[in-house]
DNA sequence: ACCGATGGTGATAATAATGAACCGATTGAC
DNA sequence: GTCAATCGGTTCATTATTATCACCATCGGT
């Protein structure tokens, strides 16, 4: 990794203080919440809001996110039509599986979903897009672990807690790595119950033209109707959706995982 | 304006030279035209990286936006929906008039359309969401500026260059704050041919809480069928639209502007 | 083999960021 | 009504950062 930029980095530190849940932030408590000096924090917010990144809301005097970010991402998508381009295969797999779809990328500490497709049937598993989904504890962050990139997926160890969501989480490092080596001989990862009861995942990565994954195509199924050869048969579905998202990306996916895809269809 | 950070504006500085024309850039390249040393680019393109922001092709080398802009923007838009709150007024308005719409928002130099609404007729007017339109020759623009907070308009003034698009363009601040305190006695901004030829622009501001534009809303108009009538029937249905969409922010426009609205559709 | 690009690195000189103390204005408790 | 605590924001001496140039290895074209 090459030399960065202290300042720039902590100028995204405060940026990544703005969620969901939280999206407007008084000064003092953002800076003491980033651990910055207030005067620090303040230079730094004047700079993102000269750039657009962040607003000051001009009676409250609080932070939030600017619309530097909406265009950003009209220009990324216009360029780069990741959620466009992925929409049509997550569609069709929602509806040849019957099942909710979901398309997430990584972020530092967890995957965020960017897509979710919900089938027509009655009983369905509904995605919040808005909540994050830990690396270690749903079948996309394994999918995704599995096939990263080795200075992503060390960076990402680094910040999972492994803090047990349901009695089947993984919870070690050990036997998170253990894991990653099935996924990878297997093609795909299957999160039984370990972020959610009642809900089974099954995920596969998208690559791109590195070869190393970049993003997760994931069904997010009913427990109560799973068999072993329904799962077979959602897995070849899903890892199928991931090489055609792949190759509308303009990557090809390797050859094992190719391989992988049409033993399962076997 | 308070102080901010040289290094972390100069990061910006490079973010800005990412656009749907030009999505990509190497290394060298993007130095040269950002004005700055390579060595220093890199280094700020390597915070940026790790922010997220940025991503560097493995083969080519190249750097392009990354995906923590989608994330941002999700964020954004799940905090203050505004584009989402738009599009339906923004898609029956388009409907009603069988011309373009199209919503910006406003930044530093000039303003960023943020959504565009096509009608279906064949001869309609096309418009580049990228393309920034300057405050000064568009009906978006001098819509804006007429109801903006002072500090804004004085801060976008700073930036106008009066530079002439077409012989119609207003090419002097005492024409422009002229032609600004019209705009407010009649609630909407027309742009016959001054940026562009052939079309001509009739502009709304969408108010927030505060009573001033936050954003504007805008039909794009083919110039070869306009009439007084059309103009006025177009702008009663903009300033209705931008009505319609600043309530839907929570904001109630000012008593004069629904007065202004009412006064066109009579 | 050469030329002129490219992406990338390292050491020093030049510059920028830092942070404790401070200010005026609110807020809430008593 | 007063005191104390907190807020957003500013200042300036101290300090750590960043800018720059020369340099390297590599690539594609002639």
């Amino acid at each position: 990794m090459g030399k960065s930029m202290g300042t720039v980095d902590k100028a995204f530190h405060l940026l990544s203080f703005f969620t969901v849940s939280e999206p407007a932030w008084g000064l003092s408590e953002l800076a003491r919440r980033a651990g910055q000096d207030k005067a620090t924090a303040l230079r730094l917010l004047n700079s993102l809001i000269a750039g657009g990144f962040v607003e000051q809301d001009p009676v409250a005097r609080t932070f939030r996110l600017g619309t530097a970010v909406l265009k950003l991402a009209r220009i990324r998508e216009a360029s780069f039509p990741f959620v466009a381009l992925a929409r049509p295969p997550a569609e069709r797999l929602s509806e040849q599986i019957g099942e909710t779809v979901h398309v997430c990328l990584p972020e530092r500490e967890a995957l965020a979903t960017v897509q979710v497709v919900e089938p027509q049937r009655a009983t369905r598993v509904h995605v919040d897009p808005s909540q994050p989904l830990p690396y270690h504890a749903t079948a996309s962050g394994l999918a995704f672990l599995a096939f990263a990139r080795p200075d992503l997926l060390e960076s990402a160890l680094s910040y999972v807690d492994f803090r047990a969501h349901t009695e089947h989480t993984i919870t070690s490092k050990e036997a998170l790595t253990g894991q990653l080596a099935k996924i990878r001989a297997g093609a795909y990862a299957v999160s039984g119950s370990s972020f959610e009861l009642e809900t089974i995942g099954i995920a596969a990565p998208i690559f791109d033209a590195s070869g190393f994954a970049t993003a997760t195509v994931a069904a997010a199924c009913l427990a109560s109707r799973m068999t072993p050869e329904l799962e077979t048969r959602i897995a070849s579905a899903v890892t199928g959706t991931a090489i055609d998202i792949s190759r509308a990306l303009g990557a090809e996916p390797p050859a094992v995982f190719i391989q992988s895809h049409m033993d399962l269809a076997a």
